[in-house]
Order: C-alpha cells, then sequence, then structure tokens
DNA sequence: TTACGTGCAAAGGCTTTGCAGTCGG
DNA sequence: CCGACTGCAAAGCCTTTGCACGTAA
C-alpha cells in the first residue's frame, strides 16, 4: 500500500527517537505513530481516538495526550490551533514550509507554501532582534467549495 | 488625560453599537469597554478582571466574558489565541495591519505592521479561490531583552 | 527485575449556561 | 412595564494528573 510507504519511516524515526532516550516503545505508542503519522490531514485528539477505535485499537485519553505530545517533542508532528477549541496536529514534513487555509464555515484546513511569506517573516524577526524560532499563518475565511454553495443557495 | 482621548471616541462607538440594536447600555458594558479599549496590550479576561477590580469595579465573570464577546461581534476588539490556553483580546485599530511576535520566554507580545506581507496573503487567498475575511500571523521565538538575558547569565 | 508506561477516574483551567433577581429604555 | 442584563453557581469541554497495575528491555 502506497500510504504505508510513507507512514512507515515516520513510525521507524519515532521508534528510533524512543530508543535513543532508552523509553520503552509500546504499542500504544505505536498505534498512535502510526494513525497520527499516516494522516493528511490535521486531525484532533479526539478524531486520532476515533481512528483508533476505528482500527480496533483502544488507547486511553492520558496515553494519547501523553503520546502525542512526545510525537511534537520528536519534531515528527507539528502542533496547531486554529481557535476550534482543541488542538490539532500533522504531521511535520520538514522541507516544506506552509501555511493554512481555514475556512470557517465547513472547519476545512487547505495548505499552501511560500517560501517569500517564509523569508519575509524571519526578516522581519531579525529587524525586531527577535529570535526566530517558528511561525504562525493562517488565513481564515470560506473555501472555494462553501463559497460556491452559498452562491448555488442563496445567489 | 491623553489616553482617555483615544479611549472615549471608541467607548462612544460601543455605546451607538448597542443602542443601534436596542441592547441596554449598562454600567457593566461600559466599564468592561472602557478598559479593554483603553489597553494598549493583549489582555485575557482573567486581566481585565484585574484591571477592572484594581479601579473598584466587580463584574461578574458571565458578564465579562459575554461583553467582551459583543465588543468582538461589535467589530471593536479583535480576539486573539497565542496557545497560552486562554484567549487574549485587543482594541481593533482598523486601519493599521498589524502581526505579531510571541515571546515563549516572557509571554511577551510586540507588534510590526507589515504592507506586503498583507497584501501576499490576500493573493494567495485569491489564487485558491479563497474569499479573505482575516488571517494571522505571528511569530513565535525569544525576544531581544530576553536573548539579552540569557546571554547575561549563561555565556 | 525495574523503571517507565498504561488506563481509569478525578481534578484543573478556561469558558459557557441556567436561573432568580434587577435594571435600562 | 418588558425585555434584556447581571451575578452566582453549576455545568461543559479539552487537557492534565494521581495512582495501582502492567509491560518493555
Amino acid at each position: 500500500m502506497l500510504t504505508r510507504d510513507k507512514t512507515a519511516p515516520l513510525v521507524e524515526q519515532f521508534r528510533r527517537y524512543l530508543r535513543d532516550r532508552r523509553l520503552p516503545v509500546t504499542k500504544q505508542r505505536i498505534a498512535v505513530a502510526e494513525v497520527l503519522l499516516g494522516s493528511e490531514d490535521h486531525p484532533s485528539v479526539d478524531l486520532l481516538r476515533q481512528r483508533l477505535e476505528a482500527k480496533g485499537l483502544h488507547v486511553g485519553t492520558a496515553t494519547l495526550y501523553r503520546t502525542v505530545d512526545a510525537l511534537v517533542k520528536s519534531g515528527l508532528v507539528l502542533e496547531h490551533d486554529f481557535g476550534d477549541g482543541f488542538r490539532r496536529y500533522e504531521p511535520s514534513t520538514p522541507t516544506v514550509e506552509h501555511a493554512h487555509l481555514v475556512c470557517r464555515r465547513c472547519g476545512g484546513v487547505v495548505e499552501f507554501a511560500n517560501e517569500r511569506l517564509a523569508r519575509m517573516l524571519r526578516m522581519t524577526a531579525d529587524e525586531h532582534h527577535f529570535h526566530y524560532e517558528r511561525d504562525k499563518v493562517e488565513i481564515h475565511g470560506i473555501c472555494a467549495p462553501c463559497r460556491a454553495r452559498d452562491l448555488g443557495s442563496a445567489g
């Protein structure tokens, strides 16, 4: 399966991360890693739980949160807060800088990459003698499908 | 007092906003509006409560949250979530586009304006057939004073 | 074996809601 | 007067913590 091909090496990296600091590689941790690192969207902890459940895997809430934390600390996963009242996560693809288009109608998130934008932000940080660590760029509004739906029904 | 001069008209706008939709102009609402619209930083609800208390004004939690909501809906106040676990607010100054530099050491927030950045984001939204409503740009890292402190104590 | 993980349930922190009493217009 | 507001307290939601038991190495 093609998806497996992309996910497996990431899970392997997580295994290494755990081994390197002499932390046990448990089935729960691997289950969470596989589901999250194999996600192509921005799932919340609750959504991850649902996906695990769907695969017949039950992982306790605390373990789920703790494992997601570990994945974030390992650098393999990015944490987001789009203002939904909960956090969302995504596998981090270190080479591609990207920001998010967040639709307030359907809650959908589309990614976009922009080199110039990234450079501009680093420059700005420099200008303010601010040590850049990371940035967050979001555009909030209505996505194309939702716009079309609006036009279809109301206009 | 000079600060008063900037705040008063904003409070007046809020009064109008309330009157326009036949909502009561209560002393609590005006108290919250004065403190929030007069803030030059990004206070949380809890900080607003402290500032009100300091002025000898007690406003119930629910009322405080509801009034802040009203101020956000009126467009006079912007809501932020910098990932502290709570929301922060600031008077919106519609003419000045600005983004935030958030220090993860001291929690301080510095604003910066960037026309080009703003234009670029609108363009990006367009390219994705996304209806732009607002954006959120944050740079996270360590601010100059905290960097200096680090260098001073750690070498 | 032993340190760390796991799951459950309880606690926490911020925010919202329900309701009796109160007040602006 | 009436509809909306206020304050308190309780509930809600996501997340973290405490603890007895289990498991990777």
